[in-house]
DNA sequence: GGCGCTT
DNA sequence: AAGCGCCAACGCCCG
DNA sequence: CGGGCG
């Protein structure tokens, strides 16, 4: 196994002078990435080590390598509390020693991973730096979803067992090679965000407590165009893994008969996300428009599997969640590692695999030697992009058909033909609603307000998770 | 996780 | 040198 | 203000 026993890791190697925050080192060219070849082996070696420390820090604390088992058995470092609905074990702190570091050589770069034996995954007991050996292990494999793309940090600074600290903008003081982009939001706003576009920047990341990369659909190049539609299921409570797998087959279809090409991959949490590539060509919002009739589509076949409503008392089945499509909404990229207690992996799949495939078995320990063995059936994604009309002809028809827009997320501005933004059941002006005697009695909705008709799959999503989900409960 | 300011 | 405070997303709609 | 939703 790859070892959190430290010993690999802490090569003694002659120190490399210079700090880590020059800025000598040109920025690699988009797309030109290299790699030097690096075999997998348990030495640490592989990883380009050329320095590191190691001490036992705090007197209460043993070595750094046995920080793994301290923290399994420390049982006072826990607290209940409540999340969701369960009661769930927390861990209030680490206790690692302080001070320990591994320089890593990648891309010609030097990248400090700070206590890279801190346990991230206290179940299997993966570290900080068995993340960033499988990154490294996965480079080629992980680029291709990442590589161009601003993309958010989403942090778990103390493991799984705690909430993450998103964050968009990259922090002020950063190595000169950083690679960044700079993202417009619907209000206006702005972040400079990371584009990891090789091994440098991948655990780069890491070494701030980044898990799951969470690119935007969009290269820097073109921000306002994304070359990628996000189909995103995520089964609603009580709804069988089998389900989604046979709905991501009739997502296959709709895009087959549309003229596009889907990559399925398991999401690494609780459903499969299908990514398309585009050309860029469309906006977000034509994006997120193909992406609704699609939704409505798949509901429209499968309408006992498949349900593309927003909200969430009127879902059942597989929610299609056609709002990972707006401006400014990411989704773990391929080959992330997932914040799951086993460490799984989103993990690019043929089609025919689909049917028969078990997420629990695509982890960070497993997907190496998978890439090695099978492939990477999303290699070729780049080779494939489409053409958005097809969806679109259809989301014409819909809106023909009287089915306007449907409810955009929070955090979003009221969009032009967006039907009211309210749960139904506290629709005030609810068809059916039945007001106390002395209220008065709305009607229906406001005249002239809709364009459209019905209010007929209007989509929402239950969250595809982040992090430590109920389900996943010891 | 990292920085900058204070002991 | 160690300790401590602080910071690290999006920010609207509806009742 | 609380609750919607990832």
């Amino acid at each position: 196994m790859f070892g959190h026993d430290g010993e690999a890791v802490h090569v003694s190697a002659p120190a490399v002078p210079g700090g880590d925050q020059r800025s000598d080192d040109a920025a690699a060219a988009p797309g030109d990435e290299k790699r030097a070849g690096i075999p997998i082996d348990e030495s640490g070696e592989h990883l380009g080590i050329v320095r590191s420390r190691a001490v036992g820090a705090s007197r209460d604390l043993p070595q750094v390598q046995d920080g793994a088992e301290l923290l399994l058995s420390r049982r006072s470092d826990v607290e209940l509390s409540r999340r969701g609905q369960l009661l769930v074990p927390r861990l209030r702190s680490q206790r690692v020693a302080k001070g320990n570091f591994t320089m890593l050589e990648l891309d010609g770069h030097e990248v400090r991973l700070s206590n890279p034996d801190k346990v991230y995954f206290p179940k299997p007991g993966w570290t900080k730096l068995d993340i960033a050996r499988y990154y490294v292990d996965v480079t080629e494999a992980a680029l291709v979803h990442v590589r161009e793309r601003p993309t958010v940090m989403k942090r778990f600074v103390n493991g799984i067992m705690e909430d993450p600290i998103w964050q968009k903008r990259v922090p002020q003081k950063v190595p000169g090679w950083l690679q960044t982009g700079t993202v417009a939001f619907p209000s206006g706003r702005t972040a400079e965000e990371l584009v990891a576009n090789d091994a440098a920047h991948l655990v780069w990341a890491v070494n701030l407590g980044v898990i799951d990369f969470n690119p935007w659909p969009a290269r820097r190049g073109d921000l306002d165009h994304p070359d990628e539609l996000r189909v995103d299921l995520d089964p609603t409570p009580g709804i069988k893994w089998d389900a989604v797998r046979r709905t991501a087959m009739v997502v296959r279809d709709v895009l087959t008969e549309h003229g596009l090409r889907g990559y399925p991959k398991t999401s690494g949490s609780k459903g499969i996300h299908v990514n398309v590539r585009v050309e860029p060509s469309w906006d977000f919002l034509e994006v997120r428009r193909a992406a609704l009739a699609l939704a409505r589509e798949v509901e429209r076949r499968v309408p006992k599997l498949a349900t593309a409503e927003w909200w969430k008392e009127k879902r059942h089945g597989v929610f299609v969640d056609y709002n990972q499509n707006a401006r400014d909404r990411t989704v773990a990229s391929c080959y992330s590692v997932r914040p799951t207690p086993d460490a799984r992996v989103s993990c690019a799949l043929d089609w025919d695999e689909v049917p028969d495939v078990e997420p629990e078995d695509l982890r960070l320990d497993t997907v190496r030697d998978r890439l090695a063995t099978v492939g990477d059936p999303a290699a070729d994604i780049d080779e494939h992009a489409g053409s958005l009309e097809g969806l679109l002809d259809l989301a014409r028809r819909d809106e023909e058909e009287g089915l306007g827009d449907a409810p955009w997320p929070p955090h979003f501005p009221k969009q032009k033909g967006e039907p009211k933004r309210v749960q139904p059941s506290r629709d005030r002006d609810r068809p059916t609603h039945r007001g106390r005697a002395g209220d008065p009695q709305p009607g229906g909705p406001p005249p002239g307000t809709r364009t459209g008709g019905l209010q007929r799959g209007f989509g929402s999503k239950p969250r595809t998770g982040q992090g430590y989900e109920d389900e996943f409960e010891d």
